[in-house]
RNA sequence: GGAGAGGUGGCAGAGUGGUCGAAUGCACCGCACUCGAAAUGCGGCGUGCCCGCGAGGGUACCGUGGGUUCGAAUCCCACCCUCUCCGCCA
């Protein structure tokens, strides 16, 4: 969400900051829907103080006795009532219209991210490690993975496209990996371990930026919740409508959830495999702090995300969103790709990203610094740390042999019960 | 799901139709006293929005949304939430 005030005051960056996302201005627009809605606030105001005047005049002529100013008094607020319900109407409608068109537009990037269009336009940070050489011809993993408890068929049958059943090693190896992630953002990281609600009103999806526009992308129950498309709408709306006490920043926060999405928009995109599912678990991470060290927090995040990768000894690199790619919520997002032999490429494994003050504007989420009467709004982050269901995807692929078992990474062994190899059956 | 009670400022808690944005206490801030602190005294102390260069003025907000009324924290209706008891249940 905007704040309207500094478009006020500079209606020309805001417009050239939306032509870095390749949108057209705005500014006149609102800035016009504005200074109507001040207009009508103000003649309305202005009749509701003559209405609250006359009506103590009226108390004071009725414990005088003086009938005949009471009633003229009362014939005036009639006629002052006869006009306000159109005002109130028009001030309801100016204000939600300057509402439904701020919330609409997406969060201004950053003046470090990169000018671009789409995903062909990433700058790309660092790579880390190097992809395997095989001696025989990497398999995808919807090809092998079936033997290995990958039951894609399955999980058709119950619920359709895009939902998958894991069994017995598979299982345990997704439990592993989950565990793992957790273990490590808690302990290592120092994100508080969480655990939260799968189902939202409207007003947190609105919080995180999913609503009103993205609404197809979800799930919606019949009592009219939703559910989650990421961990992220219900920890970082833990601080909404909060005055979060300052010496509990920041506040890290990580949790192991499952995600649901309709995909709605990806059709016939990684039809294939387990790479896109309606319905796949992520250990979130989300921060809340101060703005002058959400800077410093997004690059910490994304070491924390970063260093899951290293562990398991997958390559990845790590990659700077353009302004054309960025997501609604944020004005800077690395992605971190990790490298799927199948496929001879890196494919999004975890996006960190930072909201500024948007999402906390959204929700009403603040904090009084140190010193000041005031309070302000703070700043949000998140990021997957990591998708558990893609990190599975990739350390089968990039740990496959060719007798089609796959070893364990060594820090998942523990997490196996010493098993060190998945074995086809 | 049924019955009952209740939702008021950071917290506790008054307030049942007019001068109530709201007593009082606690917490907090400033000042005085003190070498300093405590205690005490005095003063201050909600948020959003509109108007104004400013001083300041106005408006809205007592769970949410409607309604009655010249006037609503207070009366009426609906909904949400919390608590207690009963039922059911992982």
């Amino acid at each position: 969400m905007h704040d309207i005030r500094s478009i006020r005051e500079n209606p020309a960056a805001f417009d050239a900051a939306l032509a870095r996302r390749g949108l057209a201005p705005l500014s006149a627009e609102i800035l016009a829907i504005d200074e109507k809605s001040r207009a009508i606030k103000t003649q309305l105001q202005q009749g509701q103080a003559r209405r609250n005047e006359a009506s103590k005049l009226i108390g004071q002529a009725m414990a005088a006795r003086d009938m005949t100013t009471a009633d003229a008094l009362k014939a005036e607020v009639a006629t002052l009532k006869d006009q306000m319900p159109a005002l109130e109407a028009e001030d309801r409608d100016t204000g939600d219209a300057l509402t439904a068109l701020l919330a609409a537009i997406p969060n201004l990037p950053a003046d470090d991210v990169p000018q671009g269009a789409d995903e062909a336009d990433n700058v790309e940070c660092t790579r880390w490690g190097t992809p395997r050489t095989f001696d025989f011809t990497p398999q995808d993993h919807a090809d092998f993975g079936p033997a290995l408890g990958l039951d894609f068929e399955g999980g058709a049958r119950l619920s359709g496209a895009r939902f998958t059943a894991l069994r017995g090693q598979m299982a345990r190896l997704h439990r592993a990996l989950a565990q793992y992630m957790l273990d490590t953002q808690t302990g290592t990281n120092g994100y508080e371990e969480t655990i939260v609600p799968l189902l939202v009103k409207d007003d947190a999806l609105f919080g995180t930026g999913q609503l009103p526009k993205f609404a197809e992308d979800l799930f919606k129950t019949t009592d009219g919740r939703w559910l989650i498309p990421t961990a992220e709408v219900s920890l970082t709306n833990l601080v909404a409508n909060q005055i979060v006490p300052t010496d509990s920043l920041p506040l890290r926060l990580t949790a192991l959830t499952p995600c649901f999405r309709s995909e709605a928009g990806s059709a016939g995109r990684d039809t294939r495999g387990f790479i896109r599912q309606h319905q796949f678990e992520k250990v979130e991470l989300v921060a809340i702090c101060a703005p002058e060290d959400s800077t410093a927090e997004h690059e910490r995040m994304c070491a924390a995300a970063e260093g899951i990768l290293q562990a398991l000894a997958l390559p990845y690199r790590k990659v700077l969103l353009c302004t054309g790619d960025m997501g609604f919520g944020a004005r800077k997002t690395y992605d971190l790709e990790v490298w799927l032999p199948s496929q001879d490429t890196y494919r999004e494994i975890s996006s960190v990203s930072n909201c500024g003050d948007f999402q906390a504007r959204r929700m009403n989420a603040r904090y009084k610094p140190e010193g000041s009467k005031q309070t302000m709004f703070l700043h949000t982050l998140n990021g997957s740390g990591l998708a558990v269901g893609r990190t599975l995807v990739a350390v089968l692929e990039n740990y496959q042999q060719a007798d089609g078992s796959v070893i364990v990474p060594d820090v998942l062994v523990p997490y196996m019960g010493g098993v060190t190899t998945l074995q086809p059956r």
